[in-house]
DNA sequence: ATGCCTCCCCGAGGGAGA
């Protein structure tokens, strides 16, 4: 199975281009990130029509969070555990029924800029909450795996130019640690057990001409359980699609499962 | 460079993103 992760900044400003893509990569999983809708206004019988099943955790205004699914998805969960107070759409998982059961956890963690103040006090307590999530996917030793906008760049090598990030939420020592964290539980990340070396990126601001000039970062992971891990068949980023009329500042990040 | 651009809210201009 094809699954892919896909940050779309806002589903309205990118129904045509979502399409176009979809029909070209043809991904049996999409996790979504930054709708910016509600459930109600999500266009799903667009996707619905092109053999998806929708699943969708959307707030007003920004955040959010959907699966699209040509398989068949069980045990929904909407929100991340641990803060009933925390009222922010950033995470959605399921269960995906193909020749093997893969729980497939979408997620869209905080910014957490500027620092310091409340939104970076925020993220650091997401990525507490993420961590517990995960040590019970470790524990289960279920197939699965944790997918979407991490705004974590992992290593220096995840950005064309480090040193502008030093002070950043994005790469802060202690934002990166918490990521370390939940790494070092047992995951794997996808991409760089398949790609090393710099350049491979997975958003370009909109500003300053970043995507001529190459000037992005990587952000977009998949953490795969070992089990999960086991069945990695392929993993790739569709950067072309950032070239495209009116693209996300994000683009794909897909890999394949033998599942 | 507290900007640069683009999304959302709506129907102006501000919040948020990263």
């Amino acid at each position: 199975m094809k699954i892919a992760t896909y940050n779309i900044n806002g589903i309205k400003a990118r129904i045509q281009s979502l399409t176009n893509w979809l029909k070209q990569a043809k991904p049996d999983i999409v996790l979504l990130q930054e709708i910016k809708s509600v459930d109600e206004n999500f266009p799903r019988e667009f996707f619905e029509n092109m053999g998806y099943q929708v699943e969708t955790h959307g707030q007003k205004g920004f955040n959010g969070v959907a699966i699209l699914s040509k398989l068949p998805l069980e045990d929904i969960v909407r929100g991340l555990p641990g803060d009933t107070s925390d009222t922010q759409a950033r995470w959605i998982e399921a269960t995906v029924i193909g020749n093997k059961a893969v729980r497939v956890c979408g997620l869209y963690l905080p910014n957490g800029n500027p620092v310091p103040g409340p939104k970076y006090d925020y993220k650091l307590e997401w990525l507490r909450r993420l961590k517990k999530r995960a040590e019970e996917l470790i524990k289960s030793e279920e197939i699965a795996l944790m997918a979407g906008d991490y705004n974590i760049i992992p290593q220096p090598e995840d950005a064309a130019k480090p040193h502008e990030w030093i002070a950043d939420a994005l790469h802060l020592p202690q934002s990166r640690a918490a990521y370390r964290e939940i790494i070092n539980l047992g995951f794997t990340d996808a991409f760089r057990s398949k790609h090393t070396g710099p350049g491979h990126y997975s958003f370009w601001d909109y500003q300053a001409g970043s995507w001529q000039r190459n000037i992005g970062i990587r952000i977009d992971h998949f953490l795969l359980t070992a089990t999960c891990a086991d069945l990695l068949i392929d993993v790739g980023i569709d950067s072309c699609v950032r070239g495209d009329e009116k693209p996300s500042d994000h683009v794909p990040v897909w890999l394949q499962l033998d599942a």
